[in-house]
DNA sequence: TAGATTGTTAATCGATTAACAATC
DNA sequence: TAGATTGTTAATCGATTAACAATC
């Protein structure tokens, strides 16, 4: 909830969305783009891609649009942190394994450093290339890798003494995977995603969208 | 992105948040709640809270506020189908397998009916609970099972073929894991989960927070 | 120059917030 | 009755969309 100052959550998305189109664009050699084109592939509209691009400090030109390895790179010093950010995993369960597989290698500035868990089952050991250790040793590996970046990944019951663990270590933002609102000081970032939430969503729409087919015919 | 008459998405989800909350406290035996009480634990104003209870159709009385058990009722009711819904989960890799185990028994009227995916080595198995597939299955078990709603849990380059299956199979919802934006029918409602994009937002908030952080000191 | 796109400003739209009479 | 909460309407806020001069 915490929104910093001029850069809106749903700018911020969609910039990244920019950038995994723009990388794909310029593996296949493409020199520059127009804000149309851009946004068909992103689902947004070509206005909304020049506001957002404007965010970034990088200008394009009327008779050649946006050069792609050019915003790429401004995309890059505008979204990533130089010298890349390492975050902290908690709790190593399904959700936590499979988050440990997708994040690597995702993004070359971001990587999962360390993994915790209360289950000794779990500790000591390596799960898809990231070490994994003990709850208690948090503030020790956080601080000695100056983690900024937590994902909360435990059950509902334990999310907010994780979340304060966390806090309490240093991390300024944190990614939260327990279907619960977590309570942080205000210079905290939080971003929450709810599977159970989403899924109820698709699920109300999908019910509806049967209700009026059925109605219709 | 269709966004279908009067209910919004932002409003569904903080309904389906309100319901959870309720539930938790009709365990606890609460009888009945204020707006703002469940606005304090919803992370919301009493004014939303309102709102959006609103939209169900149940009212509250200004003596009592509402009455937790009827209100769980109106909730169901208002979100869920009253015969439940099957999703088709596609994509039984790291992410899909912890989704299975995530979503089960999570809510009573949703449960992953069949899971599917192209890799002979992962299909014919039953994998926490749920039967495996093989793609080319997809269409004769959602039609079987009457199956509304899919879950697209493979990579990118092929969520859109995936998604064109499922919806040729009759699915009108989808919660897309995919880092790709689907096109689909106007009438297919899609709810995007980008956990690459979330992290990376994140990430950037926190950075930047640390640098405001290493300026102020 | 002509034409399409850019950055920028004004208008629109929707959601949130504030205000208030009605109610228990 | 007095007081707090409710459902409802008006005002505010922010983001999106439309409009347009400047630019290549």
């Amino acid at each position: 909830m915490a929104k910093e100052g001029a850069v809106a959550a749903k700018t911020l998305a969609r910039l990244c969305l920019y950038r995994r189109i723009l990388t794909a664009l310029h593996a296949e050699g493409v020199p520059s783009i127009y804000s149309h084109q851009l946004a068909e592939q992103a689902g947004a509209t070509a206005a909304q891609v020049r506001r957002d691009l404007m965010a970034t400090g990088y200008s394009g030109t009327p008779s050649r649009g946006y050069g792609v390895q050019e915003l790429i790179a401004s995309l890059g010093r505008f979204l990533d942190a130089p010298e890349g950010q390492g975050v902290a995993l908690v709790g190593i369960g399904n959700l936590g394994r499979a988050l440990l597989a997708y994040f690597t290698h995702r993004r070359p500035k971001l990587w999962i450093a360390a993994a915790f868990d209360t289950d000794p089952q779990k500790t000591g050991r390596v799960i898809h290339g990231c070490r994994c250790f003990a709850l208690t040793e948090l503030a020790d590996i956080v601080a000695e890798h100056r983690l900024r970046l937590g994902v909360v990944a435990v059950p509902a019951a334990s999310a907010q003494a994780v979340a304060d663990q966390l806090i309490q270590a240093g991390i300024l933002g944190l990614l939260n995977f327990a279907p619960i609102r977590l309570r942080v000081p205000k210079q905290i970032y939080v971003e929450d995603i709810d599977l159970t939430m989403s899924l109820e969503t698709v699920a109300f729409f999908a019910h509806r969208q049967a209700q009026m087919e059925e109605d219709g015919s």
